[in-house]
DNA sequence: GGAGTTATTGGACAGATGCGCAATAGCGAT
DNA sequence: ATCGCTATTGCGCATCTGTCCAATAACTCC
């Protein structure tokens, strides 16, 4: 249709194909949806891409991305690590749609099969772990966290909070997305030597409540 | 070739489409490469079978109900609850080969798109959760474990398990099976008011070392 | 050994998929 | 207005997929 810039539909592209991917599936995501969904002929997509499994691949990683960026500035607005944590537990839980995890797990699962999707998948990964890993080290040099090894408490943490993704994707109404998230805090406070409560949102001794006017 | 009797035919066909899913995952698993492993006619399995769909989520319930017998049998071996924890800690960390910990969450991730596996999935889900939480409520019962909620406590357990397959299955090298598997007792132990390091195998004051002749 | 039953064959069929290519149409410079 | 460049088309090709079916081979019983 309307000619257009080659970053320009180069970007369009990859967009489309993950609006595709999060509908459809990594799996069931073939170039004719694509370029359905782009409103342009299928041939197109293969003058901006050599193969299929590039597509795949750029796009998850530009909502992996995104996602870490979005996570990351979320953070970035916090005033002391507790409220980084606290900004962190938010904005990974506020999934208002379930379709980004499943998202997730297809690309854990198809990175067996697809070399350039586990080397995206996991250097993702990682940085999630660097993340966490720079709050608690933040919390444990100004003392308000008791952390003998970050590193690994990051990874445990990232490790339960995968385990809740999956529950919450595969066996969905078994419990409820808001437990799941209020047991994960309970876990990473014991982990880290908080008291109880103190990452759910609600600072104990500094509720806007009552004297509020 | 040879003809067999239609029950023993089902099983190896299903025994068959196992061992490919193993291989190739189950999404690359196809009508003939099952009759190729099989040494037969493609033709043969739609005899037995109505659809792709239907042999697929009868392999998996295969795999997946040998590995509930297998570590359920493990745990009646045991003596006391804490005892049947140990080995349900063992059987679930024994995982030899990744094959058996792909195909798990290859299923979870194509439960969306196929329902019959989704059911499948979530049935076998609530009955390793049983499993748990039966042993979890005698420990309670019998006044070796302390827990409020066995029923959540399972859940939890679970939920970490599966992060752990994830960690392990997606991201192999970042860290070491060994070392998960540790830190998942570690998080039981705490969970259950149970003193660190005893579902490690070794009970505290009863090693089998020094005074053994 | 012959006949009937049935497990098994091997390919046909329709649809879908990734990919490539000559032809076309849109846009900017002259 | 015309020309040249290139983004875009639309289809063709080879391959793979699930499903089905008439023909065939193997086994059993008489």
């Amino acid at each position: 249709m309307a000619r257009m810039t080659p970053e320009a539909r180069r970007e369009s592209i990859v967009a489309a194909t993950l609006a595709v991917m999060h509908r459809q599936g990594i799996a069931a995501t073939t170039v004719r949806d694509v370029a359905a969904a782009l409103g342009t002929s299928s041939g197109l997509i293969h003058h901006y891409v050599t193969s299929m499994d590039e597509l795949i691949t750029e796009a998850f990683e530009l909502a992996a991305t995104e996602d870490l960026e979005r996570a990351a500035s979320a953070v970035s607005g916090g005033t002391d690590p507790i409220d980084h944590l606290r900004r962190f537990f938010d904005s990974y839980t506020r999934a208002d749609d379930d379709s980004g995890m499943q998202l997730w797990l297809d690309a854990w699962a198809e990175a067996a099969r697809r070399p350039a999707l586990q080397r995206a998948s996991r250097r993702l990964n990682e940085a999630w772990q660097g993340l966490v890993c720079t709050i608690i080290t933040d919390g444990c040099s100004s003392g308000v966290m008791r952390c003998a090894d970050p590193q690994a408490a990051s990874w445990r943490l990232i490790s339960l909070l995968d385990g809740l993704t999956l529950q919450t994707v595969a066996h969905g109404d078994t419990v409820s997305a808001e437990q799941a998230a209020r047991w994960s805090r309970r876990a990473a406070e014991q982990e880290l030597g908080l008291e109880p409560g103190i990452l759910d949102g609600i600072e104990p001794g500094a509720r806007p409540s009552g004297r509020v006017r």
